[in-house]
DNA sequence: ATGTCATTTCAACGCTTCTTGAATAGTTGA
DNA sequence: TCAACTATTCAAGAAGCGTTGAAATGACAT
C-alpha cells in the first residue's frame, strides 16, 4: 500500500457514518449486505448511503457485487488490514510501544490490563 | 477509547502533513523534537505547523513539553495504539482476516511474505 | 529594561466535503 | 411493453477544513 492510497483510506475511515458501515458490514463477511437493507438498518437516506458506500469502495475498504437488482457491499479485509499496517509500519516505524498499545487487547488472555484503556 | 475520541484521532491522522509529523516524531521517542526544528525539517511555515501540531495533540496522538523557549513535541504511543486498537476491535470486531492482513508484516520473521503487499 | 528569538493566535480567503431532494438508469416480473 | 423496484447520479446549498501573512505572546540573554 502506497502513501496516497493509505491517506485516502484513512480519510474514508474518519467519518462516523462510514465507521458505522464498516462496523455493520464486518460481521456479514464476504456475503455482505444489500444497499437497501443497509440504508434501512442504519436509517440513512439512499443517496447519502450511496455516497459513503462508494467513498469506502473507492478507498479500497469495501467491495460490491450485483445480485439481481440489489448491490451487495462487503468489507475488503485486505484493504482495511493494509491501511492499519501502513500506519503501524510506515508511519510509526514499528515502534514497539505503539505495537504494544495497539495489540495488547487481543494478545492478553482476559481482562488483564483492562484498566489501561482510559488513561 | 470511546467512539468520538477515536473519530477525532482518525480525522487527525487522515492528513498528509500530520502523517509526516508522526513519521518524523516516532523515531525521536519521548524526547521529541522542537517545533522550530520540525518546521525546518519538513519545510513548512510555522503557523501551519502549529495548527497541525495542536490538532494532533488535541486528538491525543502527540504530547508537548516546554524547554526554555522551545516546545518539544513527541508521539503519544498509547494514543496511537488505542486508535488502531479501536478500528481493529470495535469496528472490525476482531475479524480474523483483518487482523491477519494487518499484522502479518510484523509477525513473520524476515521478508517471508514480502510480496503480498501490493496485490 | 530591552532586544531577540520561538511559537502561537488571529482573521480572511479558498477549497473540499457533506447533505438533501429530484431525476435517471438499470433490472425484474406480469 | 409496461409497471414496480433498487440503486446511483446530479445540482445546489451549507458547513467545515486548511493555508497564509500579520500580529501577539512569552522567554531568554545582555
Amino acid at each position: 500500500m502506497d502513501r496516497s492510497k493509505a491517506l485516502a483510506a484513512l480519510s474514508a475511515l474518519a467519518h462516523e457514518t462510514r465507521l458505522d458501515l464498516i462496523r455493520l458490514l464486518t460481521p456479514q463477511g464476504d456475503e455482505g449486505m444489500a444497499a437497501g437493507l443497509i440504508a434501512e438498518t442504519l436509517g440513512i437516506a439512499a443517496p447519502r448511503l450511496s455516497f459513503h458506500l462508494s467513498a469506502l469502495e473507492q478507498a479500497g475498504l469495501l467491495r460490491s457485487r450485483k445480485v439481481a437488482r440489489n448491490v451487495f457491499y462487503s468489507i475488503d479485509t485486505h484493504g482495511i488490514g493494509s491501511t492499519i499496517s501502513f500506519v503501524l509500519n510506515d508511519c510509526c516505524c514499528d515502534h514497539p510501544e505503539v505495537l504494544a498499545a495497539c495489540s495488547h487487547r487481543r494478545t492478553v488472555p482476559q481482562g488483564e490490563v483492562a484498566g489501561t484503556e482510559n488513561t
